[in-house]
DNA sequence: TACATATATCGATATGTGGCGAAATGTCGG
DNA sequence: CCGACATTTCGCCACATATCGATATATGTA
């Protein structure tokens, strides 16, 4: 029950579940995402911590940069079924498609001038 | 994408989905859903109507009570998905068990009692 | 019609949550 | 070791939400 609710909290955000849908298919890393949502660093990072405490995401660090990736098959049932029914609804919603396009735009900067265009904003 | 935030968010609070897990098979009136979660029925009703307007629950109107069940086939494909996960993922679970068996309590009793007796607490 | 009563709505309150900026942390390059 | 810098943590504020009690609404009954 105590891990159901976790999931259930963490999937009812839109941020975080944009930034979620984001990682199909790929690692994306914090300025990456900050970048796709508008938000303050703190802010995806807090949102990026409750992703991963209901095991939907996971990370790793990289040099100052972490990436943070889709949960394996290494997570519980309730976590991959949570994860498939929000891409199965989401996929093909209008907000996840200008994201994706958005995620292509992104990818093509590397992530040390991304990181500094945000700190002198 | 609004649709799949409403249903996230409903599935948010684990009295609702106590409440959703709870009509399981059968339909129960207010005056039932507030006896089994102990909470005022003002705050059970508002549940109950954060539940229909993410279409996971419907009703109908039997003289004065109103009565709740699961959402039918005629739903969209978001809520039965949400609907099935819920239930695959808690119906084994201790809390879920334990209200289904003070369900069985609960049923034994006529509703008019029931809610003459919550009347005078 | 008048009353009893099951549920819904309203108003108030307390707690929870998302957001930011500032400061702390950890890591790379010199 | 030192400075730069990506990320996290912390403190705070604004807003959302869960809850209750009081009141309103609707319906069965006398």
């Amino acid at each position: 029950m105590f891990e159901f609710m976790t999931i259930a909290k963490a999937l009812a955000d839109e941020n975080r579940i944009r930034a979620l849908l984001a990682l199909d298919g790929r690692e994306l890393c914090v300025c990456q995402i900050t970048e796709l949502l508008g938000l303050a660093p703190s802010t995806v990072s807090k949102h990026m911590q409750i992703l991963t405490q209901a095991r939907l995401v996971e990370n790793r660090k990289d040099g100052r940069w972490r990436y943070y990736r889709l949960a394996g098959d290494d997570v519980s049932h309730e976590a991959r079924e949570a994860i498939a029914w929000t891409f199965r609804s989401l996929s093909n919603a209008a907000q996840i498609r200008l994201d994706a396009e958005r995620i292509k735009e992104i990818l093509k900067v590397d992530p040390e001038v991304l990181c500094k265009a945000q700190n002198r904003a």
